[in-house]
DNA sequence: ATCTGTTATTCACAAAGTGAGTATTCACAC
DNA sequence: GTGTGAATACTCACTTTGTGAATAACAGAT
């Protein structure tokens, strides 16, 4: 099955283009210091994210020519890219699972690009997190305790809670802190 | 990529051929009343998936014709698939992600058999998420505050923290208790 | 008449991304 | 001198896990 959307590569890109035009190798090379660690992501998967974003008229391309090597095709965000970067960021995610690497990647370019906000997104997935939470526990009381559904919606309710809890320390961290 | 393994479905089946021998059709049927609200599985994949098992040796199976019906092709589980499913089920999950599905069918299985070593499992489990907790944390705090693979690590630590709270739920519920 | 349930099987397809292969030229090591 | 690797770009076959539809054949319900 599928439903998940490779939008967070798609978004990254967008969002250190948005710092500067890039070509593929040099992005590449960005995307693996900063995020790397935590977050691979292929050369051959950059070169054909960065052709659909151009295809959708995201991002766009001029070729520079060097001597020697091949020439550089720098991509350049367009203002139809910023705009469909910026709603991203500003969006909480909509899945819990999203919780894990696209919303800190939302809290690190809030930061990476100085923006305003990001109290704003954190207050929205809380209440997201708060409404998914509530409905999971409406679910797993409609079973006995011990029984599989029941274990495995608590389980789902003890991983939110959780974040909750972490929501709030980003907060503390991310609204008001030094720069 | 993958790595995933399709363990738990398997092991899922076996669980349930060990309680007695059923058809294909009978089989998903069961699942789906007991499992199926959190963990669905369409019938081809439970048919192909018994195919798998007996070509394995796990699995055999006996042809059981029926008037006007397709005839019944029960499966009965082997004292091979029977020892690789108690051996499954004694073990830890290797990996977190694993904790949200395949654990909880484990600790139903060991309630459906009336098996013993829960604990032990429960034991087990704590210690190798205690384990990838120290590991998550060594590596978070080669970070700064604030930056993404950091933010990452931490996240991933406050969910294991909060599975280790629910792992002491679950020993309370499962061992010792009323069957 | 038609639909739904029983029972089994097969297969094309989906998504997302990896890794290898192809090109070209420079720089550096041995 | 020769090989290796970095810089730069692109394509493509393949992997994995599973879904959903198609196919078959017949019973019983509506």
């Amino acid at each position: 099955m599928g439903g998940r959307q490779r939008l967070p590569l798609e978004q990254a890109l967008l969002g250190f283009l948005i710092q500067r035009p890039m070509h593929g190798y040099d992005l590449h090379r960005r995307v693996q210091e900063e995020l790397g660690e935590v977050w691979y992501m292929g050369l051959s998967n950059v070169y054909g994210t960065l052709k659909r974003l151009e295809e959708e008229g995201r991002v766009e391309s001029a070729l520079s020519p060097q001597e020697s090597r091949p020439p550089r095709k720098i991509y350049r965000i367009t203002p139809t890219g910023e705009r469909s970067f910026l709603e991203w960021l500003h969006r909480p995610v909509p899945a819990i699972r999203d919780m894990r690497v696209e919303f800190p990647a939302k809290l690190y370019f809030f930061r990476a690009l100085g923006l305003e906000g990001v109290g704003e997104l954190i207050s929205a997935q809380e209440a997201a997190c708060r409404e998914r939470l509530e409905r999971l526990e409406r679910k797993s009381s409609r079973h006995g305790p011990r029984d599989f559904n029941r274990l495995v919606f608590d389980f789902r309710c003890c991983q939110i809670e959780a974040i909750l809890g972490w929501l709030r320390v980003c907060r503390e961290q991310f609204v008001g802190g030094e720069p």
